[in-house]
DNA sequence: ATAAATTGGTTTGATGTTCAAACTAAATTA
DNA sequence: TAATTTAGTTTGAACATCAAACCAATTTAT
């Protein structure tokens, strides 16, 4: 049982620590820039965010996609309003309840997410790359792990 | 050498992508909600990440900080003002070249410094939960994996 | 049925973060 | 010693965000 001890050495420690920060900056900086390089040059990465979480949750109304982002729907109400100025986003409102309005991508919306979404698909790819199938389920094991943990820490 | 074909099945894809942007998202919203409860209640997480970069760097110049994190020099001495006012920082006036100042933590800050850095220490191990040596090593290499995938990409 | 309370979303005013550009002082180079 | 460069600060503008006030539609209570 040695070896699961999980004592984890000093300079082990920092190669990860330092690595997990960043990794993150990198990636949002490499987005930013990739961006900026584009056909999609007047989004920034929040904007994109919000883009992917309208995607994620098509069709549903501001205050879930405020939910989901953690921001006010004030916020959100402008937020979504500069990306229907610039064509990414759609309101539509609801027949049911005439309060609500829902939320979907234009067809400009969609490119971009999918652009986007290609770009994760490279990180990803590139995070396993080499790897057998229980090298993949190592690295599954250790996402679960902290995203357990994280949970844990908010109850 | 059909498992290192590197396939990928799509809900693996979408495993690690969700787990991987999830997982930043929630560590730094469980950053500032530990701040907010701490005695540190009055710094951010930018803060934070700045009082790290400070003290990773200890005595280094503002401009050096600044490009470390890719602020420009007038966002710096803006936020090293702050933090200097609340008491986590210090200004140096250099001996040799009188035109720069270098940065350090006060004591406050470097008590902030540590309770971060634990924090940090808590997430690494919670990844790497009952793993063993060769376990690691697979972690170690998806990050390098990543790291390298993200340096090709900016040359 | 109608008044009161709730809900979904927008508007408004304030705060905080960032930037680029102008600026000051000190050091270096010509 | 004059011109240029460098380190850092100040200034003014842009943007993201929030909380609170607000409006309109729906639901609940009387």
């Amino acid at each position: 049982m040695a070896e699961e001890k999980n004592n984890i050495s000093k300079a082990d420690f920092r190669f990860m620590n330092d690595a997990l920060v960043d990794v993150y900056d990198h990636i949002m900086r490499i987005e930013e820039e990739t961006l900026r390089k584009s056909t999609f040059r007047d989004i920034s990465v929040k904007e994109i965010h919000l883009i992917h979480a309208i995607t994620l949750h098509d069709h549903k109304t501001s205050t879930e996609v405020a939910n989901e982002l953690r921001l006010t729907k004030g916020t959100l109400t402008t937020n979504v309003k500069t990306l229907e100025r610039k064509g990414y986003v759609k309101r539509i409102n609801d027949e049911q309840d005439h309060r609500v309005t829902r939320l979907t991508l234009t067809n400009k919306g969609k490119l971009l997410y999918r652009a986007h979404d290609a770009f994760h698909r490279q990180i990803v790819k590139s995070f396993i790359k080499g790897m057998d199938g229980n090298e993949v389920k190592v690295i599954k094991r250790a996402l679960i792990n902290l995203e357990d943990f994280l949970s844990d820490i908010t109850q």
